[in-house]
DNA sequence: CGGAGCTTTGAGACGGATCAAAACTCGTGG
DNA sequence: CCACGAGTTTTGATCCGTCTCAAAGCTCCG
């Protein structure tokens, strides 16, 4: 039952038949298991020769800050998710990783990487198929900040978050768990602190969702979906590649 | 000279050094040429199974369709960019491609690529950096929409439209021909059109950038650099990764 | 029980949207 | 060679969503 323990395996074996070998390149992965604290930068803008990691245990944000100081997340990872894939093969990283919640993760080398795409085909396909996973979504960050209101956004990347969750084992069709802060929403959604804070207040007041003390609870989900233009298409792909 | 023929040698080669073989590899990506008329959609949102392309003349832009028929543009593609790579490794384009000038490309299909994985690992190479570089264009468009205003944004497409035709060989430090119209720049801005019209007239009134005609000048590099906030860290990476 | 970080609320300012319409450009056919 | 028309650019007036500044209330850890 490797699939069930690890959300890494949890996920790709959604989406790609891994064979007993691939499997077992993956388990591989899980070696230099780490922890770091809440807050901590595990990759650093700027960084030359930075490692990535796959999140096993919390959640993670990256983002670029800019001159002035502002920042924009540009996504949040969860247990399952890659840590700095794309940095592996630039010189030096081109965003900041830092830790939201306690962390676990395992550290990958560019090693692990090369003999993973020597030796275990399809787990390699598993792995590109992730990292295009991970484009696409930012693919609708953009278009969120470029052609949503302030409460679609809103709605948006909480239907995501939940959706992405539920696909690792996390949350439920009700709501999930959620370490965000006000300011996170803000810097990832484009807004100020402030107007997340209306933004929430009118969702929960229109029973559509309702944000508190750390728990997300989804309470009108159709509208929700409705309200947000939110379409799965780019997050599940049903059903395994065979390839 | 082959890599002063093709763009997308000239743009590979600056950045992963290729071997003959690799050149020759790269070679074949060229056969299956087609031409498209100006507006045609190459590739629609939904479409299973769609081909991937190499533009070798000619504009393109990959876009979103929203609920409300509302589009935000993802990206532009020049020459030596590849269009719909994502797509090839899911099973419906996410995306929608379409031709903004009459355009000339080389169909890819997913042999070709398997083909290059296989026999020719430092093209693979510089195909997945290809890809990560796209990624990282994203996530700077990501932070353009969230945290600049609309004067600051103009000024970073600009400049980013320009550093990566100089990177192909079109354009140099004075300006560069676009025939992009001021909807285009509104749907890749998140702004509208209007806006846009007083944006770039605010820009060419200060002395900054100048685009009228189909030929964007930028006037005082410096400062619009400065304005932008614009860091070419994310588009070259300077000289070649060996590895 | 204190305090730092987070959330909530109010008032006012401003960037960019929208609506409307005129002027320009350029390819096309008469 | 001119007139037409579709697409594009330009400008003005007004409106609205979101920001900023300011301050109070809450929560939870140490």
């Amino acid at each position: 039952m490797l699939n069930l323990q690890s959300p890494l395996s949890r996920k790709l074996t959604a989406f790609v038949a891994l064979s007993d070998a691939d499997l077992a390149t993956l388990a591989r992965f899980d070696r230099r298991r780490k922890t770091f604290h809440s807050g901590h930068e595990m990759i650093h803008e700027g960084e030359v020769n930075a490692s990535a990691y796959i999140l096993s245990t919390g959640w993670a944000c990256s983002y670029k800050i800019l001159p002035d100081g502002d920042r924009q997340i540009v996504d949040f990872q969860i247990p399952g998710d890659f840590l700095g894939l794309r940095s592996i093969l630039f010189r030096t990283a081109d965003h900041t990783v830092e830790a939201i919640t306690r962390i676990e993760a395992s550290e990958v080398l560019e090693p692990d990487l090369l003999d993973a795409f020597a030796n275990a085909p399809r787990l390699a396909t598993a792995v590109l198929w992730a990292a295009s996973r991970d484009e696409a979504m930012v693919v609708e960050h953009l278009v969120n900040l470029g052609r949503r209101s302030a409460e679609e956004r809103m709605a948006h990347l909480l239907l995501e978050l939940g959706a992405r969750l539920h696909l690792v084992g996390l949350g439920d069709e009700a709501g999930f768990d959620c370490p965000l802060t006000q300011y996170h929403l803000a810097d990832a959604l484009g807004l100020s602190a402030v107007h997340v804070n209306r933004v929430l207040r009118r969702l929960r007041e229109d029973g559509l969702v309702t944000f508190q003390k750390g728990r997300v609870i989804v309470d009108a989900p159709a509208r929700l979906r409705d309200l947000a233009g939110f379409d799965t298409a780019y997050l599940d792909q049903t059903g395994p590649l065979l390839r």
